[in-house]
RNA sequence: GCGGACGUGGCGAAAUGGUAGACGCAAGGGACUUAAAAUCCCUUGGGGGAAACCCUGUGCGGGUUCGAGUCCCGCCGUCCGCACCA
């Protein structure tokens, strides 16, 4: 072999070797047991980079751990291959997207190859091909036959930048998710949308079975799906036999309401202005209100405007009367956009109404209190900590209490209902674009809004179309594809020329991967049957909403229409942390990219694997260090010499049976040899269990570097023979198959230096030796109260007896114990003593 | 405001309630070399001491415990998500 660790030979004679021998490649085995590992499929925006790496080598160590440990594994890769960049790089180099597209697809194919990814390259999936999307189409089609796809006139996010909608999870901070310095605007257009509402509820109880998720990302969406229950209240209004909603989840704070807000665009205000004694005037403040209302905010603390339309409403539970205010901070799009006011015990309420002079009555004091002169804040209590007062037949209740028996009396008579609400709305998939699947519905004079037929499938993206980036949906201007016929009466027709959201492709393409080529349905069902759930995803934390609520509401409809008999499609998540350089998220902006095409020319992948996993544990942000990688690589370049030393000599060594069935006996092992077993076996031990559950890969690989400096501290008495050969095999051999995880080229390198003819994917994972990583002597500390203050060496079965006695007896210990009176002595057995003195 | 995570050397970090700082980076010293690189060896939380050792130390203040970086309570600070959501 080599003498010098040439890691681009090695790595591409490795990749090559594996493809030769289709090493990755898995077929569903009823019967046998399997692992699927899914890593995010990437955007094709150009090249790898170091966020992408990451996940795929976290996913990759797990993938061939589970191979040794004999799963069946699945771990498949594919392109989001849909989407903006494609088509503004269209307009700028005058490219068609799809050229653009497949080219980055290649170079970051090539990326992944040299990074020697464990995929399955035969189940790769581009969103944007034909033979994918018509299978949103599909999915498209079974959700307008649900009502679970429907069109409205709504008012819309939309980014001027993008020249598109976006969804409500598509706006951070009021701006763009591309383009986070651009407001989004709002626009009032027909758009369809995805009833995900529907599923509000289900995607929340179903939260309950994901115990192997992150609970940051389920907070997360929980936080999003919003439910609270409440209850409306009818109020009477003085201006017509109109009445007025409101939404409150206090209703037990009720009698402390002073007054109603209505948010600007609530229907009722055009009524109210028609029939105001000074129209003009209130619609101003109408006006004006609007212009500061909430939406339209990007500081988080708006001042309160409001103005008072000089109607009031009816009170239902006391009969009064309270004047209606128009408020800026109330939604329309929450609840009924109308809110009693209950200054006392609502911050918000409490701040407008001060700063307008409305009253303020308490209603709710705490339960041995009493209600204060003047209140400085909103006293919020609303469970067994309060009681009501001033609320006739219901002083001295709780809160809690109150709530549930003033909605009851307000159902019974008929003034009220229990409710619930959610925050999350429904999903609006259209988009003003031509780099996306056309969405496969058609406009007839006479029949409406029709259906294109299953059987038309898929509606064909035209190749040829003139893209500016600016006016409305490219695909208007194709009038090849806008003409068509009615399905229904076959008259003239328009398609419709929005396409969908990426988001829909993404929403299912991992039950693609277990059968890329089936043409008569979406998914192959015995094959799905095979391999889902997903067991394992691995993912960034950014899609915590976005994406992996909407794959689950996809799973949902799924289950419903038959295709898939359960509800959630992934047991378990990971979410990494982002790679970071000099404290900013890596970003061509920052001019703080690395790239991986570069660390792989002047390091090799191996190094690049194991650096990004030696850095910190795989759940935390990683701060790049160009200067901590070159110990990554020092660490290869010293294995390679170290084994390379030995192979020549390995090679002959009876290899006996196989790695992890293979035993030597302990009672015949020489001291030297008996220390390296040790190492071997507590290194192994280590890394199993934590491959297991805890993927601390970063202390997996200080384990094996240990492991590594243990054996050049025995060198001298392997060279002599202290060591006999086939110890330092079996040393080697663990060691190589721990690194394999992390640093699969040269692990199998130096693997078949040492005998082997296949690669290490097809051995077993080894079992520690639980008697060989056992230490025979210990060193016990021993403390005086709680202080260190010695150690003593110690037999592993030593009594506690001898322990103690040996504790006492130690010449640290003694100066410390100083003739004082023992209280007592604690021996936690292996671990340590402490004696208590007074 | 609500929810979540976190706070340990010069740096990345490690530590089932049991010897704080494993492993690595950087730094300093030494060996090898004509020289450099590479490699190898030693030192490295702070303070004291010639040394054995001693004191001190995990954001701050309390508590539980024989024993707390770890558990509990209260602060301070950082990051992330949601947010006038009634």
């Amino acid at each position: 072999m080599d003498p010098n660790y040439d890691p681009q030979k090695i790595e591409s004679k490795w990749q090559t070797r594996w493809a030769e021998q289709r090493l990755f490649e898995a077929e569903a085995e009823p019967g046998r047991k399997k692992y699927y590992v899914l890593e995010m499929l990437p955007y094709p925006s150009g090249e790898l980079h170091m966020g992408h790496v990451r996940n795929y080598i976290i996913g990759d160590a797990l993938a061939r751990y589970m191979w040794m440990k004999g799963y069946n594994v699945l771990h498949p890769i594919g392109w989001d291959a849909f989407g903006l960049p494609a088509e503004n790089a269209a307009i700028k180099h005058q490219r068609h997207p799809s050229e653009w597209t497949s080219s980055n697809i290649e170079t970051m194919h090539a990326q992944l190859k040299r990074l020697g990814v464990s995929y399955d390259w035969r189940r790769e999936i581009a969103t944007c091909q034909p033979e994918y999307y018509r299978w949103n189409q599909w999915f498209f089609l079974k959700m307008y036959e649900l009502g679970l796809a429907y069109r409205k006139k709504s008012r819309v996010n939309w980014c001027p930048l993008c020249s598109t909608v976006l969804a409500n999870e598509q706006v951070v901070n009021g701006c763009c998710w591309r383009h986070e310095d651009t407001p989004v605007v709002e626009r009032e257009l027909e758009q369809w949308f995805l009833r995900i509402t529907a599923y509000a509820d289900r995607l929340l109880e179903d939260m309950r079975a994901l115990v192997r998720w992150p609970e940051r990302v389920l907070a997360m969406q929980e936080n999003w799906i919003g439910k609270s229950t409440g209850a409306y209240v009818e109020f009477g209004i003085n201006a017509g036999d109109e009445s007025l909603r409101i939404f409150t989840t206090r209703i037990d704070t009720i009698y402390g309401c002073t007054a109603v807000f209505i948010a600007p665009e609530h229907p009722l205000v055009p009524k109210l202005v028609a029939r105001s004694q000074s129209p003009e005037r209130l619609q101003v403040e109408v006006e004006r209100i609007k212009a500061s209302a909430v939406r339209a905010r990007l500081e988080v603390n708006l001042e309160k405007q409001g103005a008072d339309t000089g109607f009031t409403a009816r009170n239902p539970f006391n009969g009064e009367s309270v004047p209606i205010w128009l408020a800026n901070f109330v939604l329309m799009e929450y609840g009924t956009g109308a809110v009693m006011a209950v200054p006392a015990h609502d911050q918000r309420d409490f701040e407008f109404c001060q700063a307008f002079g409305l009253p303020i009555r308490t209603v709710i004091v705490p339960q041995n209190g009493e209600a204060p002169a003047e209140l400085k804040a909103a006293y919020t209590e609303s469970g067994k900590n309060g009681k009501l007062i001033n609320s006739a037949p219901y002083d001295g209740l709780t809160p809690e209490d109150a709530m549930a028996r003033m909605t009851a009396d307000a159902e019974a008579k008929g003034f009220g209902q229990r409710t619930i609400q959610f925050r999350i709305k429904d999903w609006g998939v259209s988009r003003q674009r031509y780099w996306g699947t056309p969405i496969p519905m058609v406009y007839c004079d006479t029949d409406g809004i029709v259906p294109v037929p299953e059987k038309d499938l898929p509606v064909l993206l035209p190749p040829q179309v003139r893209l500016t980036g600016e006016g409305e949906s490219p695909l208007a201007s194709v009038p090849e594809f806008v003409n068509t016929t009615c399905p229904r009466c076959g008259g003239p027709a328009r398609r419709e020329t929005d396409t969908m959201d990426t988001f829909v492709d993404s929403s299912w393409y991992f039950y693609r991967y277990t059968d890329n080529k089936i043409a008569t349905a979406p998914i192959n069902q015995d094959a799905v049957k095979y391999w889902f759930p997903v067991d394992q995803y691995i993912g960034g934390i950014e899609q915590a909403i976005l994406h992996l609520i909407y794959m689950r509401f996809f799973t949902k409809v799924m289950q419903r229409i038959g295709l898939v008999d359960f509800s959630e499609p992934v047991a378990r998540l990971f979410t990494q942390g982002m790679v970071i350089k000099d404290g900013a998220k890596m970003s061509k902006n920052r001019g703080n990219v690395v790239s991986p095409d570069e660390i792989c020319a002047k390091y090799g992948a191996d190094t690049a694997r194991l650096y990004t996993l030696f850095a910190g544990p795989p759940e935390k942000d990683l701060d790049w260090s160009d200067t901590a990688i070159e110990g990554a690589s020092r660490f290869l370049h010293r294995v390679y010499r170290q084994v390379a030393r030995y192979a020549g000599r390995m090679a002959g060594v009876q290899s006996g049976p196989a790695l992890s069935e293979r035993k030597l006996n302990t009672a015949q092992l020489r001291p030297d040899e008996r220390r390296l077993l040790r190492k071997v076996h507590q290194t192994l031990r280590h890394v199993t269990e934590d491959m297991e559950e805890r993927w601390h890969f970063n202390t997996d690989i200080a384990m094996i570097m240990e492991l590594s400096n243990e054996f050049a501290d025995l060198q001298a008495a392997a060279d002599q023979g202290q060591i006999r050969p086939e110890v330092v095999k079996s040393c080697l051999e663990h060691l190589l198959v721990m690194l394999s995880l992390f640093a699969p080229h040269v692990a199998d390198e130096l693997w078949e230096a040492t005998g082997h003819s296949q690669p290490l994917l097809r051995s077993a994972w080894p079992a520690h030796d639980q008697e060989l990583a056992a230490e025979d002597e210990l060193e016990i500390p021993v403390q005086v109260n709680g202080k260190l203050r010695g150690r003593i060496r110690v037999a592993v079965g030593a009594s506690e007896e001898e322990i103690r006695r040996r504790a006492r007896a130690d010449s640290g210990v003694g100066q410390h114990l100083n003739g004082r009176e023992v209280v007592r002595v604690i021996v936690v057995p292996q671990k340590l003593v402490n004696i208590v003195i007074k």
